[in-house]
Formats: C-alpha cells, sequence, structure tokens
DNA sequence: AAATTTAGTGTACAGATGTTCATTAACTTC
DNA sequence: GAAGTTAATGAACATCTGTACACTAAATTT
C-alpha cells in the first residue's frame, strides 16, 4: 500500500499531492507550527473536510510526504546489490554513498522537515529503513557471540542518522562520497586495547 | 538558568511544577496528542492565562520537564570523573554504567516520552548533552587525522540513543550494566580489514 | 512596614479545530 | 451507458486556542 499509488481513485491521489504540495510550500515561508489546517486547504482550495477524509493533522499529511521520500532511500540502497551475491569493502561504500546521495538529492526536504522539527516520528522511521541496511552485513562477518543484535542494530543506524543530522545541520558543506568515506573510516577505525589508557593534563591519584 | 532555580518567584515555581505534574499525569491515561491546555489547567486548578504566561504550548511544558531530567543525566555522567585527571577503559565504563543507571531511574518518564513521540526535539537535545561526553576522549587517544570531529561526535551520541531507544522499547528488558557492557563491547569490537571480504549466499559473478 | 512590581484571575473575542450531515460531482463496476 | 459507490462540498456547531485587558493578590524592594 505505497502513499503513490496509482490503483487509487484519481480524486484522492489529486487531492492529496495538492495537499502535500500546499504544505511544502507553506513551510519555505512559514514555521510548521504557525501553519493551520485552513492555511493549507486554502491554499490547496479545497474543502477543509476533504483534509480531514484523509489525515488526523498535519503531522499525518507531513508524515506522507516523508514516506514518498523514504521510499526512494530503499531503493537508492539497494540497488547497488541488485545482482551480488558477494560483496565486499567496495560494494558496501557504494552502498553507503547511495545512501548519502539519496539525501544530497532530498537535500531542500530533508533541511525542512529536520530542521523544522516537525516530525516526532521521523527519526525512527528513518532509524527503522536504515536497520535494514546491509551494513547489518558488517556486524555478521565479525562474530562476536557478546554482541546483542537489535542493540548494535539499534546502535549504528541511529549512529548514521547522527551523520545525516549533523551533515544537514552543516548545510551539505561536505559531498555525498566525503559522508561515505567517513563513515566507512568511522566504522573501521577501531581502537587497540593495548593503548587505552592516556593521561589527560597530569597524571593524579586514582581517587582525592 | 536552571528550570527548577529556587531564586524564582515563588508563584510561579509553583504554578510551573503543578502544570508538569499535572502534564505527566494525563500522560499517563490518554494520548499527548488528545490532551488539551485547558485539560492541564483544569487539573492544575489554574487560570488558563496562567499557561500561557509561561509557555507558548504544551511541548515546551514538557520539555521543561525533560530538562530537569536531562540536568540529573549531565550530573550522572560527570560524578566518576570529578576527581580523576588520568583515565581507563575502567573508569570509561563506570562512567557509561552510569548513563544507563540514570535512564533507568527515569524509566517511567523517559518510556512516557519517548513512545508518546511528544517531542520532536528530544532525541536532539539528549544527544547534545551526549556529545559532551568523556567518550569524545575514547576518540581522542586513537588519532586517526582522517576522521571528521563534528561528524563522528555525531555519529557516537546518536549512537548510544539508539541504544536507550532500543533498550526503552524492550520495556528496560536488560540491567544498566548489561547495556554499558554492549556498549564498550561495540565500540571496541572493530574489524580487522583482511576479513573484509564475505560471501553470502554463493559465489556469483561480478555484475549480471 | 509601605511602596512597587509582578503573577494569577476572570472575562471576552476572533480564529482554528474536529465532527456531522445533506447535497453534488466524479469515479468504478457491470 | 446505467447503476451504484464514494470523494468533495458547504454549512453548522461545540470546543479549544491564543491574545487582550482590567482587576486582585502575592511577591520583592526600599
Amino acid at each position: 500500500m505505497a502513499t503513490s499509488n496509482s490503483g487509487i481513485d484519481r480524486r484522492i491521489r489529486k487531492s492529496k499531492k495538492t495537499l502535500k504540495d500546499s504544505l511544502i510550500a507553506l513551510m519555505k515561508s512559514k514555521d510548521f507550527r504557525e501553519i493551520t489546517i485552513t492555511d493549507i486547504v486554502e491554499l490547496a482550495d479545497l474543502n477543509r473536510g476533504t483534509f480531514y477524509k484523509h489525515y488526523q493533522y498535519k503531522e499525518e499529511l507531513l508524515e506522507e510526504v516523508m514516506e514518498d521520500v523514504i521510499a526512494d532511500l530503499i531503493i537508492s540502497y539497494r540497488e547497488p546489490y541488485k545482482h551480488v551475491d558477494v560483496f565486499t569493502i567496495n560494494e558496501l561504500s557504494v552502498s553507503v554513498i547511495k545512501i548519502f546521495e539519496h539525501v544530497a538529492n532530498f537535500a531542500d526536504i530533508y533541511t525542512l522537515v529536520l530542521k523544522s522539527n516537525a516530525l516526532p516520528t521521523l527519526h525512527d522511521r528513518i532509524c527503522e529503513e536504515l536497520k535494514k541496511l546491509p551494513l547489518e552485513d558488517l556486524e555478521d562477518y565479525r562474530p562476536n557471540p557478546k554482541i546483542n543484535k537489535e542493540l548494535a542494530s539499534s546502535y549504528q543506524a541511529y549512529a548514521i542518522l547522527g551523520m545525516i543530522i549533523e551533515w544537514v545541520n552543516t548545510d551539505f558543506k561536505y559531498s555525498a562520497e566525503y559522508m561515505a568515506e567517513q563513515l566507512l573510516e568511522i566504522i573501521t577505525n577501531k581502537p587497540v586495547n593495548a593503548v587505552y589508557k592516556i593521561s589527560k593534563t597530569c597524571k593524579a591519584g586514582p581517587q582525592e
């Protein structure tokens, strides 16, 4: 049941599209919080009842906007794996680049939505998808039975989201390739246990 | 400018506390979205104007509730470092345990707020604090000039948030100690480059 | 203790919300 | 192409929101 399903009544498709476009347009000029449903339907030139027929509140409308974006995210990272059964670090990096490229492609909307803090569920929704990433394989090949898969998976997904958020906050000052490089660098740069003890300013007693 | 500042007019302190308590109480029985400001002030037995004198909308009230919680988070992780200038992996793990213990102490409110998806900014706010963690030191001692500090910091902070969210979603089925162990295990378990190539199901041609 | 400042109250009002319902218009099915 | 279905409309209504203002009650300042 995709959001842009073409098997749906044309009237619904048109109304929903107009509502989405209107919301995006309004978000470019005013704060999400200040946008009323009345604003949206007036710009969309639709009856207010039409909005309530499809959505409960404006967040739900924005959610649907983002579902379209996330659908592209999924396509993006899956693409390099289409015809590959064996993968190496190189194919992984291709997949990682695709993710960042996808974000760069939708830079406008990511900026608009992430900076507006309009969608409380967006972080979790993105991470839900990131958890399905081939990056999980990165964990699998170094079998450490001590590590809890679910925790590690959530760790990894939110970590990548963290990089994306930082990227958005810099107004995309890095390239997608650079972001992918950084992610792989961070993932592969693990500490050597022996070097763990370090001094900060000066050596001091263990307790004072 | 703390939220529970005692240097503030007693009337303000009382009103704010009553409003916070009322909101929390209401959140236990109904969805955040369905709670109206009228509900809050009626339960608090205060005039609606009093709410608007201090807050713009209910999210702002909830934000202040969480600021009190976050204040405790900060105290918690700083505590082990009070009298230490040299730190080792052991002291780090103590600090990490303190974070998870703090979350466990406020399990009720973390569950209430994170599961309600009421605060779009909460993730970012928590991560803002996590970025200040001594974990940064963990990065510093293995100097890799290729790694972008800001990106790595955001990566690490959101990664820990990811673990916390997963923990909340399991209704705290693990202990704080276990969570800390897992975090340290994940952080220190880095792949060896040589073993990077793995096969999934069967070997296949590079492209089809 | 008196003077001043400021928080909380009660009322009022315009606009937004969320829902209902009868009516019209567009689409789907046969 | 006709019949049946369902989306969109317009109007109406109770409730909530956000703001304003004059008033009082409690705090702080001197």
